[in-house]
Formats: C-alpha cells, structure tokens, sequence
DNA sequence: AAGTGGTCTAGACCACCAT
DNA sequence: TGGTGGTCTAGACCACTTA
C-alpha cells in the first residue's frame, strides 16, 4: 500500500509494440510550451516533467525510459535539449544511462550505497603502503527496533512535530570482522508504515533499498553533519572502545523528491583505524 | 622565479587586435586531429590541451579565454564540442563562466575557499531556529613558522623523500571571535622557494591565493580523511578545551595539475558548538 | 551596438548491446 | 541486424554585459 494511489493518471496496459518493461510512459508526457523571455530554460523544464514521473511513482525504480527520440518527441523538444535534462539527472545519480541498453531509474543496491553514502574506509599504513585496501561493504547486524515519540531534534530533522511517532533501528556495522560503526536510524512511522522488525532484518539488500521496494521512498540526497564527542557506555560497548574515548558521530539526513528528510541517521564510528572520507575526493 | 621558463614556447606580444588582458593563447592551440575508433573522445582531447594551456601557465589565473569561437576555430573543432570540454572545466572549478563576459580562469579568494574548502560551520539550534546562521569566513592568526624535514607520514602526503626540507605553518581560524580551529601546514621547501613569515602573514587574500600568485601553483582539488581524537595539550590550549577532549582531526591534501599534492593541512576542530560539513550536501 | 556566453535545433555518424 | 545511448557538427537565436 504505497502513496502512488492518488496519482492523477494510472498506468495503462502496455501496448502491442510498447517493451514489456516500458511502461508507455510518452503518453504521460504532455509537450512542453517554452514559456519565453526571462523564463526557465526549457531543459529544466523537461528536466522537471520527468522528475514529476518519477516522484509520482509512474515509473519506478529499475524501469528503462522510452528511448530519447520517443521522449523528445512526446515533449516536442529537440533530442539535445532532452540529453542535457537527462545529464543533470544523471549526474545526480537519479537516473542511469547504460549505452546500448537504455536510460534507467536509479535503484539502491550496495554499490549505490557504497559510493553515495558510506564514507568509512581502513586508514591506509604509510608503512605498509603495499597493501591496498579495497573499500569493503560492512556487515550490518541488527541490535534493536523500537516505536517512540519524537524528540525535539529528531522532529526537527524529519520536519514531525514533537511527540510524533517513530521508528528507531540500532545497527552495528563491521568491517574485517571488526565492529567499526554504530547506528542510529530514526524514521516516521507514519512514513514508514507496515515497517517492522522482521521486514528490516529480513531485507534482500541494503536498508535504502528496502525503503525504495517496500515503501516506495527513493532516497537520492543526504546531509551530513560531523563532530567529535565521547563515546557514551552504549556505544562504547558496542564499538569496544572504553567510555569517553574519542568517537566520530556523523548526523545524516536522507532525503528525497521535493527535498522531503526521509531518514535521520546518526552514526557514530570508531576511528582508531578507520576514516571518514569526505566525499571531495571524487574527482569529477 | 616559477617553473614556467621551461615552457616551450614564451607568450607573444599581444597582436594589434587582441584584448588587452587576453594573451593571443588561440595561436598555442593547434588543431586536434581526430584519432578515430575506440580512441579518446574529442572533446576530452580538447580540455587536455585547455588544461595543457593552464598548467603551463601560458594562461594565468584570472586570465580571460579567447572567446568560444575563436577557441573552437583554432583547435578546429564545432563550438558544441569545445562547450562540452569548458563545461566539465567549469564543473571542477577551473575555469568560471561570465555570461556576456567572457570565461576565465579560476582565481582563488574567499568565496571559492568558504564553496569548496571550508567546511566548518555553526551547529544550528534546534531550539531557536529563528537564528540563520550565515557561513562565515573564519579570522585566520599565525601561530608559527618553521623549517624543518619530512616526517614519514609527510613525505608520503607530499610525495617527498623522509628528511626533504619542509616548511610548517600554524594558525588558528576564529569564528565569530572564538578559536575552533588549529591548522597545521605543510609544504614542500623546494617547492615553494622563498616562502617566508612575512609573505604568508601579510598575504591580502587567501593562503591558496598566495600560492597561486607568488608561486604560480593552483590548488584544484583537495583529499580529506576525517577521525576524532583526544586534544594534544598544545591545541588543547589554541582551541581552549581540555587536554583529552574529543576533536575532530581532519587530515587534507590539496592537489594541483597532474594529480600533484601541493599542501598538507591538519585541521584539528572544536566540535563543541560547531559541525564539519560534508560536501555531499550541495544539490547539483 | 557590439561582444560574450546560454539555449535550442536537426541531423549525421559512431560505439555498444542484445538477438 | 536493429536498437540504444555517445559524439560531433553548423547554425540560429536569446540574455547579459559593457561601452
């Protein structure tokens, strides 16, 4: 039971020469009229029009666009002006071009996941620069899921009001066998309803992507705060690290269409031998 | 004295129809010929022979680009394919585009050091959400000025031998008139011939500036790793927090062309009342 | 008014992928 | 072999800046 109920228009069947993993989205897509002087630039427009299709659910995570002709024909723009749209999504990671094969709706999975949102690595050796530490995906143990009212910063995050209900999740995460991260996830219920204990440590793949297939929320943005404080006894244990001792607590806001928070996420790592990697190092 | 006299061809005389603040650069660029299947795309061609222009130093910070047809012209390629290489230049910072200006060369000031490499700022009150707290560029106070020989783990930063000579520069950067963070510098001596006290504490702009201008070195990126540990007693006292409370240690290497590291800073934060903030929340 | 970058078009051809 | 995205072209017109 999604939101997508109160979408304006359905999906229709597919036609007789639609691809079968098409939806015939170009009927959706009404032409564009360039509104003139001073306006928006008709890219973003376009750009617009399809985010649009995307929020409302009408095409889902995984599903191939109709090919760029079709959709610059549907809008009535040139295949250019669609390209330069489809650059900008794609570089928001919002949708992925494979050539040969199509344009994609970007889904979460562990490599999303990887590079987008998880900037824990091993501190490399400088004397030992031989060995070169591959990032590692961390195993997630789950330590707790309980409802509870909404404090005061977690309403502010998640835009609730004080008292509102939640979901709170406590994970660990290891990497090498070592436990290096402990997290707090914190979501509305009212978002997130049906969303249970089992659901959680049942999941296929990583937590984003459950909140994309189960609950339809795609994740495509976050912000992140960092700071240092002392471990507190709770987090100390879990991280084996001694009470007070030095920890990074990185505060993250998830967010998604229209730039609603989604998701608060407070993790708090042990960087003995670990870093944050700030996501400057990417070099494009 | 710059490395730039190694340059193989030396800047002309501006020609009687060339700006006056625009070196005839077009005559440096010659025509790419296409190499055909599988090979790198042309306009890639194009923004290495852009940045071949910039690391030279045949085109200098600040300096205006001939304009986008007489670029386009002189490598003789469409002026689409030319746009598509100043576009991801613009992306990385390294070019600026003026609209009915013209595009010119990246200079380093405040504005470009607060977007793309200071990332402290005010924890915002979740109490008093009245208060918008602006970024702020920090006061920066000098510390201390030094020679001395590379460490192992600065060598291996720099790329230097263990024992080349470095010089080592401390501030402190102030906001809203209290201390929040210790910067320790490093560079490399050679690199930066006849780098003193003086020079660096009586620069008009910014530290990245005055490399640019004196040493015609330009930062384009930087690397940040990022852990939590206990205050030494020496930034204990510069930051006025206990000797053992938990700081934030961020270790960042600024790189220039050629993948080249330039700088090593050590950043060691008061996150009392203050965050580091990811670039991972800027939208586009 | 002249010069600059910004947008938009219409089409050709290439590289990659599935069949 | 046919379909997809990726590159490249040549030009028209618009918006902004400066003189």
């Amino acid at each position: 039971m999604t939101d997508f109920a109160s979408s304006p228009s359905r999906k229709k069947a597919p036609r007789f020469n639609a691809r079968l993993d098409t939806p015939d989205v170009t009927q959706l897509l009404k032409p564009i009229a360039d509104s003139g002087a001073g306006a928006v630039p008709l890219y973003r427009q376009v750009k617009s029009a399809l985010l649009r299709l995307l929020e409302s659910g009408q095409l889902g995570p995984g599903e191939t666009l109709p090919n760029e002709a079709q959709i610059a024909k549907a809008l009535q723009v040139s295949i250019g002006t669609l390209r330069k749209a489809v650059d900008e999504l794609v570089h928001e990671h919002i949708l992925v071009r494979r050539q040969g094969k199509g344009t994609f709706v970007a889904m979460h999975g562990q490599e999303r996941f990887m590079f987008q949102f998880f900037h824990v690595e091993p501190r490399p050796d400088v004397f030992d620069q031989r060995v070169v530490t591959e990032r590692e995906f961390p195993v997630v143990d789950n330590l707790g899921f309980a409802a509870g009212r909404a404090t005061d910063s977690e309403a502010y995050a998640l835009r609730l009001r004080v008292g509102d209900e939640v979901l709170r999740v406590d994970n660990s995460l290891s990497l090498g066998g070592q436990c290096v991260v402990h997290d707090r996830i914190v979501v509305s219920a009212a978002m997130f309803k049906g969303l249970n204990a089992k659901r959680f440590q049942e999941r296929p793949s990583t937590i984003y992507n459950l909140y994309q297939t189960d609950h339809g929320i795609s994740v495509i943005r976050a912000q992140e705060r960092a700071r240092a404080v002392a471990a507190s006894s709770e987090v100390a244990k879990v991280l084996g690290v001694r009470v007070g001792a030095p920890v990074m607590e990185v505060h993250r806001v998830a967010i998604t269409f229209g730039e609603r928070p989604v998701e608060l996420r407070i993790s708090t790592i042990n960087t003995q031998a670990h870093d944050y990697v700030s996501l400057i190092n990417r070099r494009s």
